[in-house]
DNA sequence: TATATTTGTAAGTATTCACTTACTTTTATA
DNA sequence: TATAAAAGTAAGTGAATACTTACAAATATA
């Protein structure tokens, strides 16, 4: 990958992540990215390479984030991670980046993966069963939707503070 | 208003909720209300003035739905209202797609507005202190908090059973 | 060093977009 | 019933959009 493909990605994912995808225009990557509009189409063949290229790549970062929890044996130590997940994104712009874009394409473009979630999903159900929470499967899902309610906050609010509210989750989870 | 206004504005409603704000054509509405693109300028000066309209409208519901909330005097009956807009705004195709396009603006444009929900999180303050929750004010933050990532499910993952849900918060919260 | 391949660009193109103009038809009012 | 106002439309307009073409510069390889 050159140095200006690269530019390319970096100006695309942040232009998409703040202003949408189809509110981006071409031109406006080439610009940030400063090279000429032409060069987009040469590496990525049109606007949705483009954005192919930039999913894939924040996947390989996900998949990270992701096995960090599977990965995990203690029960507790999964829902603190999985809790904290606001918060390790917080602390990496590109991850940040990468997240909002994720949500943005979501609304955008309807595309909710569900597989994606599934094997968080089931770890935190082993670890609600071991926890013996009475509906281990509804917590899973409840953590899950109040980490999408969250990063809606997170976003969209500019008030909300996300360390308050990760501390209150932690207590309340009894962490 | 009249007729063909009427049709103008339940056009835009389904389809800026189905497809985005942007993405959506003066033409294509135009098409679906059986009117002329024209008549969508004479009505509403411009897009953006027929979103206005659709919102404003909306926004009447909505107070509905929220003062049936703020009118409740029994803490757990508002909390007990307030876990159950999902099933509310699911029973009433309007209310859905005008929920939709809510969330659909909060990303496409980025326009959170905290002051809407701030009289439903002081009432849920006010429950969760009644019931003596140890932290009313996160406690309301989150449960709205889940609404949110609840609505997302909902609108966006087909497989996702908001009845489940409600229920199971239901119990959690000792309704 | 010769040449083939890749990287890069300037200047297009067709299409779609929100919006306007100029005009006709319908409805309300005096 | 005369006329003013409102509702409605066909046929535009300029600007923006994703994408292409045709060619030049840089780099890799023989």
């Amino acid at each position: 990958m050159t140095a200006k493909q690269k530019n390319i990605m970096t100006a695309a994912l942040e232009l998409f992540s703040e202003e949408g995808y189809r509110n981006t225009s071409t031109v406006k990557i080439a610009k940030r990215a400063h090279v000429s509009e032409a060069l987009i189409f040469r590496h990525f063949k049109n606007k949705e390479g483009l954005l192919e290229a930039i999913v894939m790549e924040g996947e390989t970062h996900e998949k990270e984030l992701f096995s960090n929890i599977i990965v995990e044996t203690d029960p507790k130590e999964v829902l603190r991670k999985t809790i904290r997940i606001g918060q390790t994104i917080d602390a990496d712009q590109d991850a940040a980046s990468y997240w909002k874009l994720n949500y943005k394409l979501k609304w955008e473009l309807e595309l909710y993966s569900e597989h994606k979630m599934q094997e968080v999903q089931n770890k935190l159900m082993e670890a609600f069963t071991a926890l013996r929470y009475k509906n281990p499967q509804q917590e899973a899902t409840l953590l899950l939707t109040s980490i999408d309610g969250m990063a809606t906050r997170y976003f969209l609010q500019k008030s909300f503070d996300i360390d308050a509210f990760t501390n209150f989750l932690m207590i309340k989870y009894g962490l």
